[in-house]
DNA sequence: GAATAATCAGATAAATAACTCCGAAATAAA
DNA sequence: TTTATTTCGGAGTTATTTATCTGATTATTC
């Protein structure tokens, strides 16, 4: 279903850009959450546990606590997220699945791939959750954003 | 573990490029591609019957029996094979799985990764298993090939 | 025709990913 | 200080994918 990234992956993207969108400071709980991105409350609090562990959250335990950015949202990029949650093995299998592929010993569409993977990298490495925030036209989104 | 195409998919593509080595009107056996590809003999009998459903291989039972390929080498494309196996659901999914990313309401990446994606498309409908074939370097497929 | 070697078909098992549940700990607010 | 609300941590469940097993069917070869 998911194309190259887990769910798990996704749902960190979503989760993080939403809080984004608050006012530097402010907390946003699971609950509100896993309500307006439509993802399962127990599963989404695995992962932002995950996010915190690696730096990319903070959180904060009781009434009107949550989880904040560890960051400013520009210096968090697509890639910290991938990175953190599903590692960075896209960058060196081969695409097609031959097992002793590599540069040595190409397949037939190693070079293209490799243009592409690269693309890719670069995709996640030049934007940052401050620019994917402020792209997201969803109304759930634009509520928050005010 | 894959990037895009399931295991399935990869063992199909491998599968595939493996029996184009072969003469034409040559049979492979499940247990000659389980054993030189390292694919488990029971998963991949299934895959191959997929194929063969599909028209892209063609089987026969029996003492000397086994797969040969249904269309000629040059005809099958990586895209066929991805596309009986695994389906095309790549090609319109918002790689970042913000679920209402479409071309009206895009997410921030949406216009790069459709360059992307594009390019994913033409590298496997471009090129055929005749070619991939050529291209493998790995010591059975060499014995194969002669 | 018998033996053998292969695919075919369906059920089952194992591994992984996705998701749920429950109680503990922390902390803010009443 | 009590209560309510939140995250935290660990275990458990479900679903999906990957892999295995067994027997039936087909066809070749002797």
């Amino acid at each position: 279903m998911s194309i190259i990234f887990s769910r798990q992956c996704e749902y960190a993207l979503q989760a993080v850009t939403y809080i984004a969108l608050k006012p530097v400071g402010e907390m946003t709980s699971i609950k509100e959450l896993a309500k307006k991105l439509d993802i399962p409350y127990h599963f989404l609090a695995k992962i932002l546990q995950d996010l915190v562990y690696k730096g990319l959250l903070t959180s904060q335990k009781g009434p009107s606590g949550g989880f904040a950015l560890g960051m400013p949202a520009k210096d968090i990029t697509l890639f910290h997220i991938v990175e953190a949650i599903d590692g960075v093995n896209f960058t060196n299998r081969c695409v097609l699945g031959f097992p002793e592929c590599s540069d040595k010993n190409p397949c037939a569409v190693h070079e293209q791939w490799a243009g592409l993977r690269d693309g890719i990298y670069q995709m996640l490495v030049s934007r940052n959750i401050a620019e994917v925030a402020k792209e997201m036209r969803k109304p759930e989104y634009r509520a928050v954003a005010r």
